[in-house]
RNA sequence: GGGGAAUUAGCUCAGCUGGCUAGAGUGCUUGCUUGACAUGCAAGAAGUCAGUGGUUCGAGUCCACUAUUUCCCACCA
């Protein structure tokens, strides 16, 4: 007997301590090795913005569970780790605690002082992080982790500025932007949300000039009039058809503005004819440029008018709406005032409401990177799993708009442009020139803006490897084999890097994008801080343990769907790591420290272990299918339930006998088999729950090493045995059976009952037989007596039918006749619904002609098994009725 | 305006390419201090697979429409 195991699962008494285990041998290393096939990942880097909550943990999980799976299975794996420095996020936050701590602005302490801050940030949250992944399980390789604005990440991106720039796919351009007003900086066009909100749409009139005559428009934001150069009015309107050339006076400016014909404007909206403010709005900017019409910028950086506001210089954008509004009413302009429903855009990372501007910035050019990236999704050189998820990922790509990579920021990648002080020359270069190549000059200064944080990440998968250097990383693990992420950053993430992946590495990033959903609360809402309803992954791994919260965030879990988090699961989940632990506790109480060899219990195996056996075959097949699927819900799903109704409620029961027993050779079989099958169960739930199964796996003696680099199990074949699993599911079919009969007859488990068989057919007599020791340990039978007559049964037995057989329990005293008819009675009709379909399904002439053959004799041997019994029933019935 | 997803037991969700009597966890009912586990064991009740059509020998699964919920995208001022 090994007894080496407390009683219960307490997973904090390990999991740290089997982590530094695996740490200190080096399994989580990856090597350039020639002999092995690579498998690599690479994390998507979590924002140092603050600590990991339940989506970062259901983001690691997956990927850590096909990083052991591949390792397991002879890959060599690369997991690689990092964080991102979350250009505009970080700064926002930093600021915060600037403000908060030191009442200081980002002004005060100027760009250094800033950044001095913002790296001690980086190190105090990026320990964090990567303590957290620990907690959880990752088994990345720390080795090499890395951060987008460290020095290699940083080379990357000058290089790929550069590069594109030479290329003439990145230009600095004065066009229309999305700027927010707090953090003070243009935005790209996805990190604009979009919001319905309840608004006015104000009707304003604006005298035509030498006439008496108005025009009349709509707006929502009439602040934005003051920028106003033109009406514009749909060729085709006959209201406005007679004004078109003529000119307006712009109310409060008093300044005269064109009004001008363009096909952008909808006869059926609004009034019909259009204020066009090209600097403060993406449709007038391209108007504007159409007609030529000047751009008149009113806004300063904080979105306070500026001084082309004439009066309202000075006041806050809203403030100068309302004011606006007054003077308008006062003069008798304000024609009406409607209520609307209208979007509006606000930063992703403040909320503010965003203002659309012209202002000078970089753009990346995106209409020939966008191609290759939408062709290696059409020909399947990436796959989204889901497929789906290819469709958004296309149709995105497809309308894709230049992106606007410059960010008025301090945190983050400086943009490698340098000005010329002396003429206005541009250059692009990887450190500052020197000498001016158009005037000579030698005193230039360095764009004070940053890159989108977004541009970094988009690199990740090569600059990680490596690049730009010819590193043989790069060369043997790129492309990265699977992309693990939320369906929320596919268009933040995913996409740049596809297409920046194929423009600088020539090939695709990664083959296969698994995508997951959000992690929601029980309610289904999202996650957030000001919600309250956040849920610390850290706490949870302290209280379940971190197998227990992997358990419950793969299962319940299907590719591309969102996930509620209940609580209660957890327990559930605890539950099952306390079944294993103490499964496993019964069989090494069993064992001694003798090995037991294959050879010296061949001939000992019986029906059970066979059994077991053959079942633990198919188990291997149909999980790592559904592993190699990305299914692995389903593979959790289905370890979980053979580990706990197959081997803990039927197999170790049923191994009780021949381990008390005296017989040493059937015990030896017994033994022998609990501990081939634990071995594998261990090695199938490894890559799920890591620490319970490696906890366990270090103290079965004879489990060599460390199940992380145990080989994954591979089914044989030549184990399955149909014949055995048919048999003894007919065992359990009746030992059911007989339990049922006996709880409904309310029989104290302590009566040990006779058990009377008749049997019409010898095989099922064989198999009776076969299962005798488990009639008797599992179901209450004290001996089996097979009568050939059933004349022989006693009148007051209670009787069980099985397929080819009848089971009777004489119970005596016992019998409650009612209820053994109310309970045949049901019997029957099952029976008889059974039959019912079988026979609708045979008497089918397409059935039986096109179906495969197969099922066409599955469904007649039902037939005739079903028949046989409810005429057993039926029989039995009769008998009891006539009493 | 366009696109996607969801709708299966009281609750939370699985159900992969159409083929056993639709499953699990949890909750519920009943009985158990059975020498691994009460974080457990045994038995049980519980479903018109949202609705309507269609394809098929066969539909929870595929197609169309409808309803409800939900997410994403979009420059209608």
């Amino acid at each position: 007997m090994i007894d080496n195991l407390p009683k219960n699962y307490d997973p904090k008494s390990f999991e740290d301590r089997i982590y530094k285990h695996w740490m200190d041998n080096g399994y989580f290393k990856a090597e350039v090795n020639p002999d092995k096939k690579p498998f690599s990942i690479v994390l998507p880097p979590p924002n140092i913005t603050g600590e990991l909550h339940l989506g970062h943990a259901l983001d690691h999980t997956l990927q850590d569970v096909l990083i052991r799976f591949k390792r397991m299975q002879g890959f060599e794996t690369l997991w690689q780790p990092g964080t991102d420095h979350a250009s505009i996020a970080t700064e926002v936050k930093v600021v915060e605690r600037m403000k908060q701590d030191e009442g200081l602005t980002k002004q005060d302490v100027g760009r250094e002082g800033f950044l001095e801050r913002a790296w001690k940030w980086r190190d105090e949250y990026g320990r964090v992080i990567v303590d957290q992944m620990k907690k959880i399980g990752n088994s990345c390789d720390w080795s090499r982790e890395r951060f987008t604005l460290d020095e290699g990440c940083s080379k990357a991106v000058t290089e790929v500025f550069i590069r594109l720039y030479e290329k003439g796919l990145i230009y600095r351009g004065n066009r229309i932007i999305n700027w927010c007003p707090d953090c003070k900086t243009s935005l790209s066009d996805i990190e604009v949300e979009h919001e319905e909100r309840m608004g006015n749409f104000w009707h304003i009139k604006y005298p035509i000039k030498d006439s008496d005559e108005f025009v009349e428009i709509a707006t929502t934001r009439p602040e934005t009039m003051l920028g106003d150069t033109a009406i514009a009015v749909n060729p085709e309107d006959e209201r406005y058809k007679h004004l078109i050339g003529k000119t307006a006076i712009l109310p409060l400016m008093n300044r005269e503005i064109p009004i001008i014909a363009d096909e952008y404007v909808d006869l059926e909206f609004g009034t019909g004819a259009v204020k066009i403010t090209p600097s403060h709005d993406p449709n007038d900017f391209e108007i504007g440029l159409r007609h030529n019409l000047p751009q008149i910028n009113v806004m300063k950086e904080d979105a306070s008018i500026n001084s082309n506001g004439g009066k309202y210089a000075g006041m806050d954008r809203y403030e100068a709406r309302k004011q606006i509004v007054k003077d308008l009413e006062e003069l008798g302009l304000l024609v009406d005032i409607k209520e609307r429903n209208h979007s509006v855009g606000q930063c992703y990372r403040c909320d503010t409401i965003v203002e659309p501007l012209t202002s000078d910035q970089w753009f990346v050019k995106m209409e020939d990177l966008a191609k290759p990236a939408i062709e290696a999704v059409e020909n399947s050189k990436i796959k989204f799993i889901p497929q789906r998820f290819d469709k958004i990922y296309l149709h995105w790509l497809e309308n894709i708009k230049d992106w606007c990579v410059s960010r008025q920021l301090w945190w983050g990648h400086r943009i490698p442009a340098y000005y010329c002080q002396d003429c206005d020359e541009i250059v692009v270069s990887r450190e500052t020139p020197s000498e001016c190549p158009k005037c000579g000059s030698g005193d230039f200064k360095q764009d004070e803006d940053v890159l989108d944080t977004w541009f970094s990440s988009a690199l990740w998968p090569f600059s990680t490897l490596g690049w730009p250097e010819k590193t043989k990383e790069l060369e043997y693990f790129y492309p990265t084999d699977v992309l693990v992420t939320g369906y929320d950053i596919i268009f933040f993430w995913v996409v740049r890097m596809a297409f920046s992946g194929i423009e600088f590495m020539k090939d695709v990033p990664f083959k296969h994008v698994f995508v997951h959903g959000l992690v929601r609360d029980a309610q289904g809402r999202k996650m957030s801080k000001s919600l309250g309803n956040g849920v610390d992954p850290i706490e949870i791994v302290d209280e379940y343990g971190a197998d227990a919260l992997r358990f419950t965030l793969v299962t319940g879990n299907s590719p591309g769907n969102d996930i509620r988090f209940h609580m209660e699961r957890l327990d559930a989940s605890r539950n099952f790591a306390n079944k294993l632990w103490n499964a496993t506790r019964f069989v090494l109480m069993n064992l001694t420290d003798e090995e037991i060899s294959y050879d010296e219990v061949k001939t000992e195996l019986n029906i059970a272990d066979k059994w077991i056996v053959s079942r633990l075959q198919g188990v291997i097949k149909e999980v790592t299918d559904n592993m190699e699927k990305f299914e692995l819900g389903l593979a959790l799903q289905k370890t979980h339930d053979f580990i706990w109704n197959e081997y803990c409620d039927w197999y170790i029961e049923m191994t009780k006998t021949r381990l008390y027993g005296t017989d040493i050779n059937r015990k030896k079989a017994a033994q022998y088999t609990l501990t081939y099958v634990l071995e594998n169960i261990l090695k199938l739930l490894h890559p799920f729950m890591p620490f319970i199964t490696e906890e366990i796996w270090q103290n079965v003696p004879g489990f060599k090493d460390s199940v992380i680099i145990a080989d994954w199990p591979v089914s044989d074949e030549k184990l399955i045995d149909v014949e055995i699993e048919r048999s003894m599911e007919l065992i359990m079919d009746a030992i059911r059976n007989i339990r049922n009969i006996r709880a409904e007859m309310n029989v104290v488990p302590s009566r040990k009952a006779r058990l009377l068989a008749w049997t019409g057919r010898e095989d099922t007599k064989d198999i009776i037989v076969k299962g005798e020791e488990y009639f008797k340990s599992l179901a209450g039978i004290s001996e089996i007596e097979f009568v050939s007559n059933k004349e022989e049964i006693p009148s007051d037995a209670v009787a069980a039918v099985i397929d080819g057989g009848e089971l009777f329990l004489p119970l005596e005293e016992l019998i409650d006749l009612e209820k053994e008819i109310e309970r045949l009675s049901k019997e029957k009709e099952k029976l008889e619904s059974e039959i019912k379909r079988v026979n609708g399904k045979l008497s089918n002439k397409g059935f039986v002609e096109k179906a495969p053959a197969h099922l066409v004799d599955e469904e007649r041997d039902k037939k005739v098994k079903y028949e046989e019994m409810l005429e057993t029933v039926l029989e039995r019935l009769k008998t009891l009725e006539s009493k």
